[in-house]
RNA sequence: CGCGGAGUGGAGCAGCCCGGUAGCUCGUCGGGCUCAUAACCCGAAGGUCGUAGGUUCAAAUCCUACCUCCGCAA
């Protein structure tokens, strides 16, 4: 027989893509949660064909029977986010137990105004991934790599209308490797989201049920930094970034932005994008051959010329073609000379 | 019907507009050379030009359909 006494938190979950599926699994098959509801962005088209895509939030909802929300904004839904709770009231007397208690933010893509963040018992909470106060915005993960950051992480923050910038609850670290890109970080603090998440709710089942308090630290202002959302052309390499930037600056956007949005140059009127790039050893570099800033050798290696040394770029994909070595790059390279052109110029 | 590109020996490309000898840079194999190199020299093997039709005396090249891969954009 089900036991109807289990003591449980009422939470809706909000969030848009791949990042936010293990947490919602988590939560789905939480003993302590009872996952009320879903909500989440409308579907938009996108990809080739521009077909509708739901985001994967969406899809897992569907799958597994959760009740979904899919709304163009979140701020209109105040009934909709209530209706579980009056619901629930009308047929039981006890309102604890029923009672929505947290609206769990992750990735979600639109603003919660602040008569949203009212609504729940004990308040809206965003699992954000950097340690704030450093990185608030879009695109935490990206900016941390872009800044050559040794250690980033997950943190949870009690909501405030002001963007990520609401008292801490907990938080965790986790370094970032040498050469990780931003995906391989991304799939990291995937996980790691879903984790904290865990604690999170272990946290919030105390304060409910037992009386604890929820100890939340200010986020000092002094720390603050920000992560704007990237935009495309943010991702292109050209003469002005080279000679103001190191090889080291260089890679770090090369592997920040890989796989998306991509880092990408003009090489003799064509768009190449850049996959992957290293330092390399210099010694094994004739002085004579290595790039001026600014300039770009086929010499055997693609070799981009920063500010104070060069950058082997090891994996290019010309439009149209598929992802290829720099070697293979460079065999089928008729013209003497690369030229390093501008987006303009195309 | 969002816009666009690509499929040619093992790899990456050119040739296609303007039909008529299979090309470039590599790799592989064999031989040579050097104290030595990111080496160099000589030679060889390896392709029914994505698939199926059509036009033509003749198709990698022109026409039609299909398959596969990819860039932009979101």
């Amino acid at each position: 027989m089900p036991e109807k006494e289990i003591k449980k938190i009422n939470l809706i979950f909000c969030g848009t893509p791949d990042f936010a599926v293990p947490t919602i699994n988590l939560l789905k098959t939480h003993p302590l949660v009872n996952l009320l509801k879903i909500i989440t962005p409308l579907a938009k088209p996108a990809g080739r064909g521009y077909k509708l895509c739901n985001p994967a939030v969406a899809e897992y909802a569907v799958n597994n029977q959760i009740k979904l929300l899919q709304t163009e904004s979140i701020n209109k839904e105040v009934a909709a986010i209530c209706e579980n709770r009056n619901e629930n009231e009308n047929e039981n007397e006890n309102e604890n137990k029923n009672e929505l208690d947290i609206i769990l933010v992750l990735a979600f893509c639109q603003f919660l105004n602040s008569k949203i963040l009212q609504l729940p018992r004990f308040g809206c909470f965003n699992i954000h991934a950097s340690l704030l106060p450093k990185y608030r915005g879009a695109s935490p993960i990206q900016h941390a790599i872009l800044n050559d950051e040794k250690i980033t992480g997950i943190t949870i923050q009690k909501m405030v209308s002001q963007m990520d910038a609401g008292d801490i609850v907990l938080g965790e670290e986790i370094s970032i490797y040498e050469n990780e890109i931003g995906g391989e970080l991304t799939d990291r603090l995937k996980n790691l989201s879903a984790t904290v998440a865990d604690a999170f709710i272990n946290k919030m089942f105390d304060v409910k049920y037992n009386g604890a308090t929820l100890l939340t630290t200010p986020q000092d202002e002094k720390l603050v930094s920000y992560a704007p959302c990237l935009k495309r052309e943010d991702g292109e390499i050209n003469v002005s970034r080279l000679t103001t930037q190191s090889a080291r600056a260089i890679q770090n956007r090369i592997r920040a932005f890989a796989p998306w949005p991509g880092t990408f140059c003009i090489i003799n009127g064509k768009r190449i994008k850049i996959i992957e790039s290293s330092i390399p050893d210099y010694s094994l570099i004739p002085k004579n051959l290595l790039p001026a800033p600014g300039k770009i050798t086929k010499n055997r290696w693609l070799l981009f010329g920063c500010a104070d040394a060069a950058l082997h770029i090891t994996k290019v994909q010309q439009e149209g073609k598929k992802v290829c070595s720099d070697q293979e790059f460079i065999n089928g390279i008729r013209e003497d000379e690369l030229i390093l052109g501008d987006k303009q110029t195309l």
